[in-house]
DNA sequence: GCAAAGCACTTTGCGTTACAAAGTAATAAT
DNA sequence: ATTATTACTTTGTAACGCAAAGTGCTTTGC
């Protein structure tokens, strides 16, 4: 019988933060920092180095500009991000529940 | 248009090797510490303390009992952290893009 | 028969992470 | 002019993940 193997989970996108802020960013061109952090229900400090890991990563880019006076963060998920999350929810299908097997393993 | 909400992910549950186990267990009556060592591909010391985690939670029994004259560890997951389990499961949902489930590969 | 090696784990130590409180710098309001 | 608000970043710390070391028993070798 096969044996179900676990391939690892990129760390950087296993955390709950940054699984939410890339599921967002997969579906839109941009998001800016305070959408991100209503959804994501974080505080800013916590959303704040979350997106620097992600950035650091190659799999988001910030962007910084003025809207009016006010600067606005603005997030964009990369093509590395892309792929990245891509091979993250391929692995992640290996931890869903298998099909029903009552033996006992040893 | 719908925000996507992000419920919380149990934390207890949220890593790599505890998901891991819990995804074992879910299809299996019991399996002993030397099986989930294998298939988890992680040391002892850190499958241990990650049962001891499962098992704080409630979400898992650890049984221990004598094969010949050698310790064995079994676990079982418990109603508790099927429960858990099935509500993580739901909650993860809403962190995976349907879009991206429905993709047809090459 | 007694040290050495192996098995089955647990405990300890420590670098990393996640989080929010505090800090910074600007504009806006009173 | 002072205080509040916006938009973040930096800092401090508690919790976490990981593997090295430790424990206790068994088996093997000489």
């Amino acid at each position: 019988m096969t044996i179900n193997k676990f391939p690892p989970l990129d760390p950087v996108i296993h955390s709950q933060v940054r699984l939410a802020v890339l599921s967002v960013l997969i579906g839109v061109k941009e998001a800016d920092f305070n959408y991100l952090k209503k959804v994501t229900e974080t505080t800013d400090g916590n959303l704040s180095t979350h997106l620097s890991k992600l950035e650091e990563a190659g799999y988001m880019t910030i962007k910084k500009s003025f809207k009016g006076k006010k600067p606005v963060t603005t997030c964009s998920i990369t093509e590395k991000g892309k792929r990245a999350f891509a091979r993250y929810l391929e692995a992640l299908k290996d931890y869903l529940p298998p099909a029903s097997n009552q033996e006992t393993k040893e």
